[in-house]
DNA sequence: GCTCCCGCCTGCCGCTACGTCAGGGTCAAG
DNA sequence: CTTGACCCTGACGTAGCGGCAGGCGGGAGC
């Protein structure tokens, strides 16, 4: 019922210092004092901590966040119904910048430039204003950083160039089974598409079929990946798009 | 193929301090100046400040940042890579905060407490330390906040009430339909999870087929929401789980 | 009752990543 | 040749804590 600062930072995640600052500022005093002069933290006051640290988490400046807690019209449902919507478009953002790495990644493959423009888009794109900062953090520390460090360093100039000899076989296969009449939905086009996803696994970033055919409306959408893929041969962007869609839709 | 700050900050999304300040510390210096004295960047500095933007978006401090872009053994290929680890890292943790919101609001809803634990257990618990600044942000500016604020000025203890009465006029509904002997995936479960699907989006958030089969297996996996269906009726909580995955299936 | 050690307290200084002037040159258009 | 938009370099200010110093409190064990 009662807890003291230790408690709290500990159960919360955050600092005693960070409690000592909210308090300090006002953001978050605890509900009263022990004779010693002791913070204690009643379960209300948990409650406004976690408020705190949700809308912290989204950014907002500590001041805002004053503010917004002490509205007096928003109740509790109030807030967790706001916090899902900044949460919602938050992940919808991060997605965009995923989606514009996936699409920086098979340009370098292709060895397609990019302009400026598209380069910053998602971040001078802002439908709302982002930018984010997502606070320092230990991602020096987390698994996947250091997973990612040793995979990253894994590979060297040899590996890049197996990966370009194999796009290229891969590309002639493509071709060749265009040019057979293979069908775009028949097992030799499908057995294709399998393998440009799985190839992307394996050498950049887990694809799951629904990534692939993100992909693949992409080599459709953007003119540039159509030409690469047309300059191969005529027809081979649709082929290309309708062989992973069907791929994907079997393996479903 | 040259830029001026200005410009270079228009196109990136940042300001004119910023590129000063990447400057002064060394991060990212224009590759030359014009005779005046002005700052000209090329498109290697823009290909190096989308890095840098990236890795800030992510949450690493700048001095770190330093150290990833100059590293010798980080090709292109390897920083888009690590990137998209990074950011999928992210993804997921705020999709459990997503979920962790989900919960509360039902718990909210239907009157169950929860433990501070369990209120901190999305920000104590990081798997990888986070806790993102994620950057002040304008987010006061942004139009999803305003309508979230709007939305939420809405509600008053009038339209509280309401949602208590529908949600126990739908409860004696289902438990009707329960003892009634109707299947839980025949029509009248099945639209009376419907219901329950469409009272969520109208009066909380956009409720997804995909989201709701999530609660409903929530229903079933924390005790105390077990609790409350089968106190309306014993057998209610599977029965709806039930319903719910009907429901889902067949409008999909 | 005494001693430890851990936890709490209040300053206070430091740090990052810029924001925000101030004071002054520059450049292209009219 | 002036005007306004843009550039420069300091220099100080701010937010959100981190971290340390110096000192009190409290309960577990002797």
């Amino acid at each position: 019922m009662a807890y003291t600062v230790g408690q709290v930072a500990r159960v919360a995640g955050v600092t005693v210092r960070t409690l000592h600052h909210y308090d300090e500022i006002g953001l978050l005093s605890p509900s009263g004092r022990t004779s010693a002069g002791y913070r204690r933290y009643d379960d209300a006051d948990l409650q406004r901590l976690q408020l705190v640290l949700y809308y912290r988490e989204l950014g907002f400046p500590l001041e805002e966040i004053a503010a917004i807690v002490a509205d007096p019209a928003a109740d509790p449902a109030a807030h967790l119904r706001r916090q899902h919507e900044l949460l919602t478009v938050r992940i919808k953002r991060l997605q965009e910048m995923v989606t514009a790495i996936e699409f920086a990644m098979e340009a370098s493959k292709l060895n397609i430039q990019l302009t400026p423009e598209e380069r910053f888009e998602v971040f001078g794109d802002f439908t709302p204003e982002e930018h984010e900062a997502e606070a320092e953090q230990r991602w020096g520390d987390t698994d996947a950083y250091r997973e990612s460090n040793r995979r990253a360093s894994r590979y060297g100039k040899e590996d890049w160039l197996r990966i370009k000899a194999e796009t290229e076989d891969w590309g002639r296969r493509i071709v060749a089974a265009l040019a057979s009449g293979a069908p775009a939905d028949g097992p030799e086009a499908m057995d294709l598409a399998e393998e440009h996803r799985q190839s992307i696994s394996r050498w950049f970033y887990e694809c799951s079929y629904e990534t692939h055919t993100g992909l693949a409306d992409m080599y459709l959408a953007d003119e540039r990946f159509t030409a690469y893929y047309e300059n191969l041969a005529p027809g081979l962007a649709a082929y290309l798009n309708e062989a992973i869609h069907a791929n994907a839709i079997s393996r479903a």
